[in-house]
DNA sequence: GTGAAAGCGCTAACAA
DNA sequence: TTGTTAGCGCTTTCAC
């Protein structure tokens, strides 16, 4: 309607030509100043830095996406946000992305199909350059989506057979294996399993290792003796409920993650349990906090850092080759046994 | 360098001309009813959104934002997404802004003020309709910015007299009082406080509102039994040991957030102090893991989901309005005591 | 009701 | 080295 400027002269935030104006140098000089383009003489650059301060100018980073095709953006979406393992996942994702320049998109699919699909789109819309789905198993409904749409994806325990798709494989075979030997070195024979829910891919996997460990120990898995609980603290609590229930309970009880421990730890309080003298409880994460239990949790340790690594790495590198040269990568994580109060010799038989 | 498609014919992901061209109508008119123009008549309507569901079509928000001006993004900083009260609160703001049709820019700031700058910088970078910090005092540094770029704002406990900027209020005093005279008549006298840092600025209210609970009571604050700790579970550890260093030891502790509270649960139980029968332990926020803890946390209840709405609703109110009608406007979160099993009389004097 | 066309603020050719 | 200019994908006048 109005040629640049006739509308408001001065009440605006200042744009790239206003430092361009301000420095008397073109926008082009401006923006390869901003973006450290070699060359620029060091007296224009000097310039343009004087007046994007004196201007105090913020580059406008829709204007930048959009011509630039790169919005330097990466999308995490995580099971549960309100389980701690996450936020500390998040925490060390964000900072390894923001010092490599990306920017994050957190979400939360709270192992909903619905929200998930909306988080999605609204990451597609925002042109994400990749995310990173460590929701361990509910991410099928929307691959589709993404890889339409070609952006670069990074998965836990899930293999895809598309270049732009990596994968993070979780061994937890290992610690759990370590965690079963610990148990029966220590007397224990009659080991529980309080599993995660069975729709989550991860939960499945973790399960599987701890039976193939007990089968390699010679130690039978009475069926009633695996429960399905839900990841959380309350589901914790019931899945003990459930073991407790039975005639001759376990003398150990391994969970799926460390929120369903502590839940046992507080389900067996309250049933005058004491732990670890009357039962022995195993968690897997090691949440941070596993360390301030009563008593501290004995579990196996999937560490944070180096998922947040891998799912980076996997991410950056889908992102900044060209796109012919993509192909599937994997990563392993390993977990390891972390031995703390939680467990101890089996009550003496009666 | 090339007329549009000249490059590569197909091989793109679908923009707004082609679902202009299989609908055979402008793209005006798909514009139009992707956002619900009432001036589209039904025929068109109906092979716009035909078109966009064949391609799979999603708008680029880039282009969006930069050519309306809004973003509908609301950022949201946090002091420490660690801490489980932040990542319940985030679940909540998320929520409540999804279905508003808002996205969200999440931050922890880590009590860092160079983290806290270049995370205000991101969001002003992108744009953001309006910014949440929930960071309880840390925000000074980045006020100036904000309020240079024009962003809306909400507060938590900080008043600023600008027209774009509300603040939330934190009744703590009710929670704080109600907990002092609870641990009064249980018969307690010695009352000690583990304090959060004295930087946050709610840990110094909270402080205050201790020391004039105590007062309204009757109750001397021994300078020694108010010590700061940093709202971590070690930290909790840590403050509780130095309480213990002293003779004629406190009966019981009111913590300013559970966090510390959870750390001294832990800490008592290393010295062999009983809780709550040897101490009693009061935290503050109720964070999900308090009911779990063993014994259970009486606590102060500070409602995620409240202070959530209010925030939201602040920024929105903010947002949607004629900038000539922006106005200050305060809200108020109440907090309430919660009684579980840390609290009990004091040991009978010896 | 619908379409044509002018930009939003910036980057990346290309020219100088 | 620097400046000029053509769009990135979309919304929004304005004219029909």
């Amino acid at each position: 309607m109005a040629r640049k400027g006739t509308r408001k002269p001065l009440d605006k935030t200042p744009d790239i030509r206003a430092v361009a104006a301000m420095a008397k140098v073109s926008i082009a000089t401006v923006s390869r100043t901003i973006n450290g383009s070699p060359l620029v003489s060091d007296r224009l650059t000097k310039r343009v830095w004087h007046a994007i301060e004196q201007l105090n100018y913020f580059p406008n980073s829709h204007a930048r996406s959009l011509v630039s095709g790169r919005s330097r953006i990466f999308g995490i979406i995580v099971e549960n946000i309100t389980n701690p393992f996450f936020p500390e996942l998040i925490q060390c994702f964000e900072e390894i992305a923001v010092a490599h320049g990306y920017e994050i998109l957190v979400s939360s699919s709270n192992s909903d199909p619905a929200v998930l699909t909306t988080c999605v789109r609204r990451m597609i819309e925002r042109k994400v350059e990749g995310v990173a789905m460590l929701t361990f198993g509910e991410e099928e409904p929307v691959l589709d989506q993404l890889s339409f749409h070609d952006i670069p994806l990074v998965l836990a325990e899930f293999r895809l057979d598309d270049p732009k798709t990596s994968t993070i494989l979780l061994d937890y075979a290992t610690g759990i294996r370590a965690a079963i030997d610990h148990l029966v070195q220590l007397g224990h024979r009659k080991i529980a399993y309080l599993a995660g829910p069975h729709k989550i891919h991860s939960a499945m996997t973790r399960e599987n290792d701890f039976r193939t460990a007990m089968e390699a120990v010679g130690l039978p898995v009475q069926k009633k003796w695996v429960v399905e609980c839900d990841h959380t603290l309350k589901g914790g609590v019931a899945g003990f409920d459930r073991l407790q229930a039975l005639a001759a309970g376990p003398t150990a009880i391994l969970c799926s993650n460390d929120m369903t421990a502590i839940g046992v730890l507080r389900a067996a309080y309250l049933k005058g349990l004491r732990v670890p003298h009357d039962l022995s409880v195993v968690g897997l994460d090691d949440i941070d906090f596993a360390e301030f239990t009563l008593p501290p949790l004995t579990t196996i340790r999937l560490s944070r850092g180096d998922l947040a690594r891998a799912a980076f790495e996997a991410l950056r590198q889908q992102a900044e080759e060209t796109s012919s040269a993509n192909i599937h990568r994997e990563f392993l994580v390993s977990t390891s046994l972390v031995l703390r109060g939680s467990t101890a010799a089996p009550p003496a038989e009666d």
